[in-house]
DNA sequence: CAAGTTCGTTTCATCCATGAAATGACTGTT
DNA sequence: AACAGTCATTTCATGGATGAAACGAACTTG
C-alpha cells in the first residue's frame, strides 16, 4: 500500500475502534471484520508514524497520541455526518432555524412572538456555533455573523452585536473558558493577563458559572444585560462586535411558513438589539 | 455498496477531481485510474443524494452543490493534513468532567461547593448526552445513568433520578421535542397522544420554551422543581427513572485534585437528589 | 485448577474494486 | 469534410483486500 497517502476512511474506522475499545465491537459497529480493522489500524499507524493503540488481550487501548487523534476525528465526523443523504431528508413541514447558542436561547425566550400566526409548520431550533449550510438545507433560516457570499442565499441585516465581560461583581477576576472555537473564546485565549480558572464545553454553562459568582464570562450584551444578577465588568469588546444577518435560501423564503418565521424572527432579533444598545 | 455509509476517502477523491476539473488529470494527481474515480464520484453522489458534477465532454464541472461541498472538504483536508505530525502537546493539569446537559447545568450552579479547596487543577465541564470514554481519558470523571462494566473504572452510586413533564400551567398541552437521542426524547416520541408543536436541538432550549409558556418539557426533577415559573404537569415518569453513578478511572482517582473533585461533585449531586425527592 | 469465553492474529480461499483496453462522443485543426 | 486529439464510459480480466476459519493467549467462572 501507499504509505504516504492517508486513507481518510481509515480515520473513520479508527474512530469506531477507539470508541468500541477493540476490534470485535468495532467490527459489529462498522460491518467490517476484525482482521480487516486490525490491518487498517496498522496501516493508519504506519502512515501517521505513531502508535495509536496499546494492543491488550481484551481489546485496544488508546495511547496519548491516539487520544489526541480521536479528538480531531470526532470533530471531523461531526462535519462529515450531515453530508449523508439521510441527514438531509425532508420529513414533513419543518422550518429549521440555526443560530448560535445565545441567539437560540433568546429566540426561545421570545417564542410567543415568533409563533404568532404560524401554525402551519413546526419550528426546529438548531443551536450550533458553526454555520449550517442553508444551500443544502441543513437549515432553512440562519442567523449569522457574516454576510453570506453565495448567490442562492437571501440575506437581511439585523443589526450589530456587542460583547462584554460579565460577572456578579467587579471584584471577581478570573474568567471561565469555553472550549469551543468561537470568536469570543478565541479572544479570551488571546488575552494573556486574563486568568482562567475553569472551563466548560457549552457556552450556556459559562453563563451558569458567571451567575454562580465564581468567574467572568464573555457574553453578548443582549444576553448579559438581561441577567439581573450580572453586571458588566468590562466595556464592550470592540474586537468581538459584528453585524448580524438573517439568512435564508432564495427558493425557500417564499414559502408562507418560512416567510412568517423570517418576519417574526427579524422582529424579535431587532428588539433584542434595541434593548442591548 | 452501502449507500447509507459515506466513504470518507471518496471525499478526498472528490477534492482531487474538483480541483483537476476532470477524471484524467485527477487520475494523475491521485494515482487512481479515471474509471475508478468515475465510479467513486457516482458512489459519492448516491450517498450524498446530490449531483456534484456536470459531466461535460472535456471534463467535470462542479454544480452548485458540488461547489458547496468543495468548500467543506477543503476545510476537512486542512484538518487532516497535519495528522502526520507528532501528537499535540499535553496541556496542563485539567480535570475533565463529563455529564449530561442538565447535570452539567446543576453542577455549574453549585460550582462554589465543587471548587472548595481545589486550586491545584482546572476543571473542564464537558456537557454531552453520550457517554465519554473514561477508560481512554476522554473524561476523568463522568456522571452516568448506568453502572459501568469496564474493570478499570471505579464507580459510586449517587442516587436515583426522576423525570416529569413541566410547564408554566397545566392548561398548556403541547410538548417541545428535543431532536437528540436521549431516553426522555425517545420516551416522548413513543407517546402518540402527546402533541408536539416545536422542536429544539439543545435540551436547554426545551427548558427555555417551557419557561416561555408555550410548551411542556420533559425535565429531570432536580431541574424542573428548581424552576420557580414551572409546575409539574405529569406525575414522575417511571420509564425514565434511573440510577445515577459517579464514575472515574481506577488509576486517576488517587490524584489529589481528582479525589477532591470527586468528593465535591458527589456532595453536590447527593444534595440535588435530596431536594428533588 | 479445569473448562469456558473472549479477544486479536494468522492463514488462505474468495470476490470485488481496480485498471487496461476498447469504444464513443466531442472539440479543434487542416 | 476529414482527421487527430482528448476526455469519459464501458467491458472484462486480474490481483489484492476482505472475511471465514483456525489458532493462540489471556481472562473469567465454577
Amino acid at each position: 500500500m501507499d504509505e504516504t497517502n492517508l486513507d481518510w476512511d481509515d480515520l473513520k474506522l479508527f474512530l469506531a475502534v477507539a470508541r468500541a475499545g477493540g476490534l470485535s465491537a468495532a467490527a459489529e459497529a462498522t460491518g467490517k471484520s476484525a482482521p480487516t480493522l486490525g490491518r487498517r489500524m496498522l496501516a493508519l499507524e504506519a502512515v501517521i508514524g505513531a502508535e495509536l493503540f496499546r494492543r491488550l488481550p481484551r481489546g485496544y487501548e488508546l495511547t496519548e497520541q491516539g487520544t489526541a487523534l480521536l479528538a480531531k476525528v470526532v470533530d471531523l465526523e461531526a462535519q462529515i455526518r450531515p453530508l449523508n443523504r439521510s441527514a438531509t431528508k425532508h420529513g414533513g413541514s419543518v422550518v429549521k432555524i440555526s443560530a448560535g447558542s445565545w441567539m437560540t436561547h433568546a429566540l426561545c425566550q421570545n417564542i410567543q412572538t415568533i409563533l404568532k400566526g404560524n401554525d402551519a409548520a413546526r419550528l426546529r431550533f438548531i443551536s450550533a456555533e458553526h454555520v449550517l449550510d442553508i444551500a443544502h438545507r441543513e437549515a432553512v433560516i440562519g442567523i449569522r455573523n457574516r454576510r453570506p457570499e453565495q448567490g442562492v442565499l437571501a440575506c437581511r441585516k439585523i443589526g450589530r452585536v456587542q460583547f462584554a465581560g460579565y460577572a456578579t461583581s467587579k471584584m471577581i477576576k478570573p474568567w471561565v473558558k469555553v472550549t469551543v472555537k468561537t470568536p469570543s473564546a478565541l479572544w479570551l485565549a488571546a488575552q494573556p493577563h486574563n486568568a482562567v480558572n475553569i472551563e466548560v464545553s457549552a457556552p450556556r454553562n459559562a453563563l451558569d458559572l458567571a451567575c454562580a459568582g465564581v468567574a467572568r464570562a464573555v457574553l453578548p450584551t443582549f444576553i448579559g444585560d438581561a441577567q439581573q444578577d450580572l453586571v458588566r465588568v468590562t466595556p464592550p469588546i470592540s474586537e468581538l462586535a459584528h453585524d448580524q444577518w438573517l439568512v435564508t435560501h432564495h427558493e425557500q423564503r417564499f414559502r408562507p411558513e418560512v416567510r412568517r418565521a423570517i418576519d417574526r424572527i427579524y422582529e424579535v432579533a431587532r428588539s433584542l438589539h434595541r434593548r442591548a444598545q
